[in-house]
DNA sequence: TCTAGCACTCTCGGGTGGCGAGTGCTAACC
DNA sequence: GGTTAGCACTCGCCACCCGAGAGTGCTAGA
């Protein structure tokens, strides 16, 4: 049974070892938090508290360090969360609204602002092979023998991509054109534009299948945004070559992508927070993330995470990633309507 | 005076130290390469290439290693290039004319594929503050109340934006108004863009607006592509904590842009290597630079350089550097065409 | 149940010595 | 004069040892 002294004392072990980098020792506890007890006490309690298994010591003669379960109890009932502060808030904010009105460029700038809060690695992605229905195609007459394919995506994304043609063709054919795609496409997504293909010839072909190449790509991109390497690399968790080189040859996006959680499991609004051996992967083991998604209103379209060592500030990481999580997900709608 | 025995000597100190990244013995010059004299002999040849600043010593029982004036030397009249084969250049132009025909995707492409190539870093800038005009423009409906802007530039970037309007409008007066500020944009920029718009007003000034601000953007953009940090980080010279951290730091896309040599005084086809201390900044003193740069036949429009230690293989980076450039060139002639 | 005291364990840093790699120098040789 | 063999010398590297310090667990007593 844990009790309740026993609990703060984890607490401490934690808010203190996050801050540090050392295992801490019963002398360090007595002498920077008041307790009323002496060093003597708190070890026997340390002691209690490593046969539970929340916390370990690295050799002999080492102060104590906490186990992914000790962390795991300290984010779930002890840690105090550091809430974002309304100047924060609004500075960030501000950023948001200063930039294009494009997913891409917020997801980007989304990527950058929590890094650098955070100081640590921020991951944003779209997920791959979710389903992506077209908006609206509209086809714009590059030169006379090349044509534009502009297709806007229900999450708000515009691909475009350039259809070469066999003959010149005059705007008017081409308005007639987008209609006819636009009536058979919108709401559906590549498939159907590769049946549609199949019923055109010549030139209209082209664009068709250049409209099912743009759903497919809107597919298969994905696109990923990392951020913050350096800052995290310069914790002292990194303070190895070999664990250096091993976080850089990891941190790819592609990588990083399989590893995230799926952003329907997470809902919008939550956050999730992954700790070491919580993670598939063998070399996250001394990794946690902070996970959120993001989404209109139809659903979470997206996944948004901090990465970082296991003895990372939670408290003050969890409620910055779902502020940043949720305004996207307030701009996505604003934009939507 | 340097002999010529002298000149190929050095060479081979300068190959095999780019080859095992430890300072070069007498006994493995003699061991590797089956020179007809003894080690006594080219001891007091490597002396004579100490006294005259090719190669240093580390301390007085080692080899010997190249200073940056014994690399310019091997770069500019010993050293061996290894062209690009014929089957590695079909692999790299295929992979270029599977991507999207977008000079943006090239780039990416580009600095993917250099960075794997020669294993260290690729640096794609397209400089800034360039004067980048306007070959066409577009208008889109996408609701009732937005129009996208597409313009498409000279060095064949395709932009977008999307400008909110105040009132519905219908889609001839879009063409109307796209006609015209084609008939006015077309070959000039932003600044034109902005005495256009102050003529109108209501939604067409917003939409003339938006067209400013496309080319705005296409001027600062500057996009800057850096790949291969990791490959670049697996070498010796980054064993040490503080080297590793040192460079993660520096090769940030905005510090690069800056240090990169001017394209127009490069030229297209030719490369330039810039070795050490040749570099301005006091972080590059113990990096080299390949740099080329690209464009179409009216000129340099963008840099493409390969960074790494000193300790670079030159004969292979340079051809390959070239290459890339050449490519690249040649693909946005094309697409120009 | 808490505390003071103490023996014990283990890491870390500094110092030491031997080894090996390479060099420069010198004297002899072609 | 250039080349070579031999040798003394220098210096970095590594393994090893040792002492100091940190921190613990245990025990006996309040």
């Amino acid at each position: 049974m844990l009790t309740k002294r026993r609990a703060a004392l984890l607490g401490l072990v934690v808010d203190e070892y996050i801050d540090t980098a050392t295992p801490v020792s019963s002398r360090a506890l007595a002498a920077r938090h008041g307790l009323g007890v002496s060093t003597a006490t708190i070890r026997s309690e340390l002691a209690r508290l490593e046969d539970e298994g929340y916390i370990a010591q690295p050799h002999t003669s080492a102060g104590r360090v906490p186990l992914d379960r000790g962390y795991r109890l300290y984010v779930e009932e002890i840690m105090a969360e550091e809430p974002v502060g309304l100047n924060e808030q609004r500075t960030i904010a501000h950023q948001f609204h200063q930039a294009e009105p494009r997913l891409d460029d917020w997801l980007g700038l989304a990527a950058t602002l929590l890094a650098g809060s955070v100081t640590n690695i921020a991951v944003i992605a779209r997920p791959q092979g979710q389903d992506v229905r077209l908006r609206h195609v509209q086809l714009v007459e590059l030169t006379a023998d090349s044509v534009l394919v502009v297709a806007v995506l229900e999450d708000g994304r515009v691909l475009q991509r350039i259809a070469s043609l066999g003959q010149p063709v005059d705007q008017d054919a081409l308005a007639v054109l987008a209609r006819r795609l636009s009536a058979r496409l919108v709401g559906s997504d590549a498939a159907a534009g590769r049946v549609l293909a199949e019923e055109l010839a010549g030139d209209e072909q082209r664009i068709a299948l250049a409209t099912a190449e743009l759903l497919d790509e809107s597919h298969q991109a994905g696109e990923t945004y990392v951020e913050g390497l350096r800052a995290a690399l310069e914790q002292p968790e990194f303070s190895s070559v070999q664990r250096m080189l091993e976080a850089v040859r990891h941190l790819q996006a592609y990588e990083l992508l399989h590893t995230l959680p799926d952003p329907q499991q997470i809902g919008r609004g939550a956050t999730r927070v992954v700790i070491g051996h919580e993670n598939g992967s063998p070399w996250l083991q001394d990794w946690s993330m902070v996970v959120s998604a993001f989404g209109d209103r139809d659903g979470a379209v997206g996944t948004i995470a901090v990465l970082g060592p296991t003895r990372m500030r939670y408290g003050y990481t969890i409620p910055r990633v779902r502020y940043v999580a949720a305004l996207i997900s307030s701009l996505l709608e604003r934009m939507h309507r």
